[in-house]
DNA sequence: TTGTCGCATTTGTGATCACATACACACATG
DNA sequence: CATGTGTGTATGTGATCACAAATGCGACAA
C-alpha cells in the first residue's frame, strides 16, 4: 500500500501563505501596498478563514503589517531596519556559506554558475523580479548545502521582510550586468578559500542595500 | 485629546498568542507536550477562531510544530537542530551586544547586576521558569539598547524555539550560582572591552546549550 | 477653495456549524 | 501474548454570519 493517492492536497490556507510569500519576497508587490482578506480569499478562491491564517503567519514573519485596525500592507521599511536587516543578512548568509564550503563540489559549483550567467537575461530585460528571484536562488542553492534548516529559514525570512524593498532599489537601478561578487563567491568556491569566501558573500550582501537607504 | 481611551484592548487572538508565547519561551511546556485548539481556546474563554490564528502564527515562529494532520505539539529538537540555534544565539547575540556596548551607561550595569543577582533566589529554589526567565531578562535588558528591534524579535524568536528543550535542560542540571559569564558580561560592559564583551557573551550562550545535546 | 461633518460601505473579528479524517481503545484472531 | 481490525470519539478545516469599527467619499458651510 504505496501512497495510494499522492497526499499533495495542500491546505488552502497553505496555498494562500505559500503564493503570497512568494510574490512578497520575489518583490512583485511595492512597499505600502495595501491588501484585503475578502481580497486575497477571492483570488485565491477560498473564504476568508483561510485568508486569515495566511495573512497571520505572514505578519509574523515580517512580511505583512497590521495597522492598529487591523489591516494588512506590505511594510515600507525606515533607513535603520533596512540596515538592521542588511547586518542580519550577512551575519546568517557568511556564517551559511562557511558551512556550504566544505561541502561544495563541482556540480554544485557549475549549476550555480548557470543560474548566475541566467541573471544576463533577466537584466536585459528590464525584468525587476526575475532579477531578484535568480538572484535568491543562486544563494540559496549554495546554503541550501550547509546542512542547516534552521539558519536557511532566518535567512529566507529577512529576504521576505526586504522583498518589497528589494522591488523598488532594482527597479531604479539599471543593471547592465550580473553582481560582480557573485563572480569572487564562485572563485572562492573553487580555491576552497574560506576567508575568501566570508568576505565575498559580506560584499555582495551590504553592497546591493547600501544604495537601498535613500 | 490625548487618548480619551487606553487602547488596550488587545484582540482575543493576541491575549491567546501572547499567554501562550510566553509559557513557551519561558520553558513552562515540556518538549513533545500535544495542544489542542478546542483546549486552547477554552483555557483563554474564546472560540477555536483566535486559538487557531494563535498557534499558527507559534507554528509559523517555530514554537509549535504540526503534524501533517494538523495536530499540535511543542517541538522535540535534534541534535543538529540544537547545534544550529545555539549558533544563530551566538551570532545574533553577539552582534546585539556589540552594538549595545557604547550605549550602557552605569544605571543599565546596575539594573543588570540587580536581575543577575535575583538569579540566584530562583537557582536555590530549583525554580527551572524562575531561572529561564530571569536570564532572558538579563540579556534582553541588553540587547533592548542596541536599538536594533528586528534583530532583536529575530533573538527572541530563537529563544521561543528553545523554550521547550531549555527547561528539560535545566530540570536536570543542578545549578548552585548564577552563570559565571554574566560576570564576565558586567566586567567587559564596565570597562568598555569590545572583544572581552563578544566573547563572554559567545561563552554564555554556547556553554548553556553545549550540555543540551544529549 | 478649503475644511469639516455625516453617512454608506468596506473591512476585520470572533462564534458557530457541518464535514472529513485521524486517533485511541477495545476486541477478535492468529 | 502479539498483532491486526473496527468503531466511536476527538480534532482540525473551511464556510458563513452577525457585529463593531474604521474608512472614504460627498455634501455643505466658512
Amino acid at each position: 500500500m504505496q501512497n495510494p493517492r499522492p497526499i499533495e492536497t495542500a491546505s488552502a490556507h497553505d496555498r494562500v501563505y505559500r503564493g503570497l510569500r512568494t510574490r512578497i519576497m520575489h518583490g512583485q508587490i511595492a512597499p505600502g501596498q495595501a491588501l484585503t482578506l475578502r481580497g486575497l480569499g477571492k483570488e485565491f478562491e477560498v473564504s476568508m478563514t483561510p485568508a486569515r491564517e495566511a495573512a497571520q503567519r505572514l505578519v509574523a514573519e515580517g512580511a505583512l503589517q497590521m495597522s492598529t485596525s487591523g489591516r494588512l500592507s506590505t511594510p515600507e521599511l525606515s533607513n535603520e531596519r533596512i540596515e538592521e536587516l542588511a547586518a542580519l543578512r550577512a551575519l546568517i548568509e557568511v556564517e551559511l556559506a562557511s558551512r556550504a564550503l566544505p561541502r561544495a563540489h563541482m556540480q554544485l559549483i557549475e549549476r550555480m554558475q548557470n543560474i548566475n550567467s541566467g541573471i544576463a537575461d533577466v537584466v536585459s530585460n528590464r525584468d525587476a523580479v526575475g532579477y531578484i528571484r535568480t538572484n535568491l536562488e543562486f544563494h540559496r542553492t549554495l546554503y541550501l548545502r550547509a546542512q542547516a534548516p534552521a539558519m536557511l529559514a532566518m535567512c529566507e525570512t529577512v529576504w521576505l521582510q526586504l522583498g518589497p524593498t528589494m522591488r523598488s532599489l532594482y527597479g531604479r537601478l539599471r543593471r547592465t550586468e550580473a553582481p560582480q561578487y557573485h563572480r569572487l563567491i564562485l572563485a572562492a568556491l573553487k580555491a576552497g578559500d574560506e576567508p575568501g569566501l566570508r568576505l565575498a558573500v559580506r560584499s555582495d550582501v551590504t553592497q546591493g542595500l547600501r544604495m537601498l537607504t535613500t
